[in-house]
DNA sequence: GGCGTTATTGCAACACATCGCAACAACCTG
DNA sequence: CAGGTTGTTGCGATGTGTTGCAATAACGCC
């Protein structure tokens, strides 16, 4: 809908202060995968970071981005939650914190604000104390397509 | 609350007549994992079920596991949904449809009933037309707890 | 610019889950 | 009970993440 992702905030300048702050330090690897998730918009999961990584430096090893990925997210810079197939999904600078809706039928996924969710959830916060991470939730389900389409699981015999 | 787990339903003969109309087989390596999950209650991890199996007979691999428990949730034996690790957990018997609240601070998980959850989500269900898949629904956050305890997500430096 | 400290990398191994495929064995039938 | 069908098993390989550890290289300091 909106932009291509470049987003302003995912400056690696900013970055290298933020990290030198905390006393963390400025790679090649972590410029690489910053520049990956510019170039990004909206949602991605673990394994499709690795192969744009690995597209650009096939050097590059799983294990060092996901421990940025981390890292980053410590920061503020992503969040990740895990979609109905229990993989990681990354979703890069959530301008508003929100949650996921998946549909196991079709595989797509919508977003839902914060407002809507705190709608949803707040009284789960009030009556039990629970916080809901907001950012992690992804609810699965149908959609009104794929509800519409076959009533089982995602299953279509024959 | 109740009972130990060996509840009545998870019974080898039903189990077996109802593989049976759908063309399935009665195996040895089935009633075992029947057995593993009759001393089973509430929630277990995919390598939990792993583990108790090969306890009892060194043999059984997970392959086979995981493909019987996959037919198990098709008969509606269990549910399985995502922890907040993003790690396959099941339940057995689900006497009622139910979601989850798990706590990424110490791990405890509550249930949340259905009645509450259809609170919650219905309106999803109406707006949006979305049919939320409850018993695959875990929510992550802090409990009251853990909130009290410390702030962020579960890092506690020193 | 050279040096020391120590965060980070890359490797190898592991953990969890899934999949293709050939061999096996439940189950049905005669 | 022997024989054929075909659903299942078990193996090995693959996909996705994580972790321990030794070597590397940022970064601060002189």
């Amino acid at each position: 809908m909106s932009g291509d992702g470049s987003a302003i905030g995912l400056d690696p300048t900013a970055l290298r202060a933020q990290l030198r702050d905390r006393g963390m330090r400025w790679t090649p690897q972590r410029r690489l995968i910053l520049d990956v998730l510019r170039s990004t918009s909206g949602h991605v999961t673990g394994s499709e970071i690795v192969e744009r990584c690995r597209a650009r430096d096939p050097e590059t090893t799983p294990s060092t981005i996901y421990r940025t990925l981390d890292v980053l997210e410590d920061l503020g810079y992503l969040h990740h939650s895990h979609g109905a197939g229990g993989r990681e999904e990354f979703h890069v600078l959530p301008a508003v914190e929100h949650g996921h809706l998946q549909c196991v039928g079709c595989g797509e996924s919508w977003e839902i604000g914060a407002d809507e969710v705190a709608d949803l959830l707040g009284h789960l916060q009030r009556s039990r104390g629970f916080a809901v991470d907001v950012g992690h939730l992804t609810i699965a389900g149908r959609c009104a397509a794929c509800s519409a389409d076959g009533a089982d699981t995602g299953f279509r015999p024959g």
